[in-house]
RNA sequence: GUGGUUUUAGCUCAGUUGGUUAGAGCGCCUGAUUGUGGUUCAGGAGGUCGUGGGUUCGAGCCCCAUAUUCCACCCCA
């Protein structure tokens, strides 16, 4: 076994030239809008401290957290500790902050809220950032699921008006509409009305139990999730209220109205549907159609613990995919950090999910491949000579150019542009050298015509 | 973390009950065309059959382990 068959690690993956031009396309379409909300972009570590990180996700979240070994004689070091402190027993969980202390980022919110709490003087509130990193999780990958995948975030901290909320709606809609997709729901829900319908059933300790059992009624239906409310701890007297709210039909308003009434008794519960009522007022002053992918969903959970008000969830109805992006408001994200009293709301576009949508239903725009405009086939040694002045200009006038590197025969360097899709190529023989006038081949038409200098610049300009 | 699945040429894939020298298409290289790509024609190179063990006279094919791919569950973008 000298030679190992070169891999990269499991859930990674190359990007080659094509695949980052497709990329960078959904990234710039991406941060373009965020831009035009007041999004500002900020950076943060791959790394971070693995304290940072633990208990922010809760416990299936941690498990899948990249942590990194640390440096050195750590084995030395765990031996140490023990001699320290006779306690100190060998385990998983004791050796742990001898082994690592550092982790792989796992999203972007905790760092940013870490960025946040570090740079509060310097930050100016309400403070809109958004942030395009790659994330790591120590998940088995399947369809849709990477080890290594980039977020798209944006977050507001320090406002708690819900126009951040409706425009987050807004950004949502616009970026994808503009990537091409036709077909998506933005799916909306209110923590808060999750906790009154909770309130109401008289078991608000079970409401992550709750939402987690209704967040899957589209995957196994309404037996299903009785069932498995009936797993966590429900009666089948809770689940009899439960039902109904659970097969809400009609619009939004329709939806609204009879949870109004189901809500009643709940301030917390009230409190929700008037947050969605806010919003979709916004939205209906912001937007000169009505949006008709906008969609009240109570079944709408989501995992993470954090959220307080609004959630939100993307998917796709083109092609069969997990949700392409979600978000919500948290209310105190920076009190873990020590900052108390600071709102937060924030999205997430899932770029590597929208890369799979996007080339399943072959939206990429196809002229995107050609970077190179001129390529200067070379001859000989004079040619290139000749050659290499041109370049320069071409290159001043911000023509992308290119000079073949070396004298290879003009059938290879055709293919070499022909490859590249390059659609110029210029001929310069001792025949052009002579008369000044080169030619010039228009690689799709096959057409040639003698040029010179002046005349190229003005025609590839 | 649980259950299943995949892996054969650069790529996509054939390969019979275990039997000589493992095939195809596409791509690549060379030539027809020493100054012309994408079309055509002729020729050519390229394989530790994922890896490591085992069974067998004999393994791409059977058994074990491991890696990897994809899928479902859990959870999530």
């Amino acid at each position: 076994m000298a030679s190992n068959k070169p891999s990269v690690p499991k859930g990674t993956r190359d990007f080659s030239p094509v695949e980052m031009v497709r990329r960078n396309y959904i990234f710039d379409t991406i941060k373009s809008v965020f831009r035009k909300y007041g999004y500002q972009e900020i950076q943060t570590p791959s790394m971070e401290n693995l304290s940072t990180l633990t208990g922010k996700y809760g416990d299936e979240g941690d498990k899948l957290i990249f942590k990194i070994l640390n440096s050195g004689d750590f084995w030395g070091e765990a031996e140490k500790q023990q001699q320290k402190a006779e306690a100190f027993q060998f385990s998983s969980r004791s050796l742990l902050p001898v082994l690592s202390e550092k982790a792989l980022r796992y999203d972007l919110t905790v760092p940013f809220a870490r960025y946040v709490v570090m740079h509060q003087n310097e930050i100016s509130f309400p403070f809109k950032r958004f942030q395009i990193q790659p994330v790591w999780r120590a998940d088995r990958p399947q369809k849709g699921r990477y080890r290594e995948f980039y977020q798209c975030d944006a977050d507001v901290v320090g406002s708690e008006s819900l126009l951040n909320e409706a425009e987050f709606v807004l950004i949502y809609q616009e970026a994808l509409s503009k990537l091409g997709l036709r077909d998506f729901t933005i799916k909306i829900n209110n923590r808060k009305i999750l906790t009154g319908i909770a309130e109401i059933i008289g078991k608000p300790e079970l409401i992550v139990d709750m939402t987690v059992a209704i967040d899957k009624i589209d995957k196994i239906g309404l037996d299903g999730v009785e069932k498995e409310l009936l797993e966590r701890g429900f009666t089948s007297g809770d689940i009899e209220m439960l039902r109904p709210v659970i097969l809400l039909k009609g619009d939004n308003a329709e939806k609204l109205e009879k949870l109004k009434a189901v809500l009643e008794p709940t301030s917390v519960g009230k409190a929700g549907i008037k947050e969605i009522e806010t919003i979709f007022d916004y939205l209906a002053r912001l937007s000169s159609s009505s949006l008709p992918n906008v969609e009240l969903d109570i079944t709408l959970a989501r995992g993470l613990n954090y959220y307080t008000g609004a959630i939100f969830e993307v998917k796709t109805n083109e092609v069969a995919m997990g949700s392409i992006g979600g978000g919500g408001r948290y209310d105190d994200l920076t009190g873990m950090f020590g900052l108390k009293g600071l709102t937060g709301a924030g999205i997430s576009f899932g770029a590597d999910r929208i890369y799979d949508v996007l080339d399943e239903l072959k939206l990429f725009p196809e002229q995107s491949s050609e970077i190179t405009k001129v390529l200067i086939t070379n001859f000989d040694q004079d040619a290139e000579k000749y050659a290499l002045p041109l370049l320069f200009s071409f290159r001043n006038k911000g023509i992308a150019a290119e000079l073949y590197p070396s004298a290879a025969k003009i059938k290879k360097q055709m293919a070499y542009a022909d490859s590249k899709n390059i659609p110029f190529v210029l001929l310069i023989g001792s025949e052009e050298i002579q008369s000044g006038e080169l030619t010039l081949k228009d690689m799709k038409s096959g057409q040639q015509e003698k040029l010179t200098k002046e005349e190229l610049i003005k025609k590839l300009s």
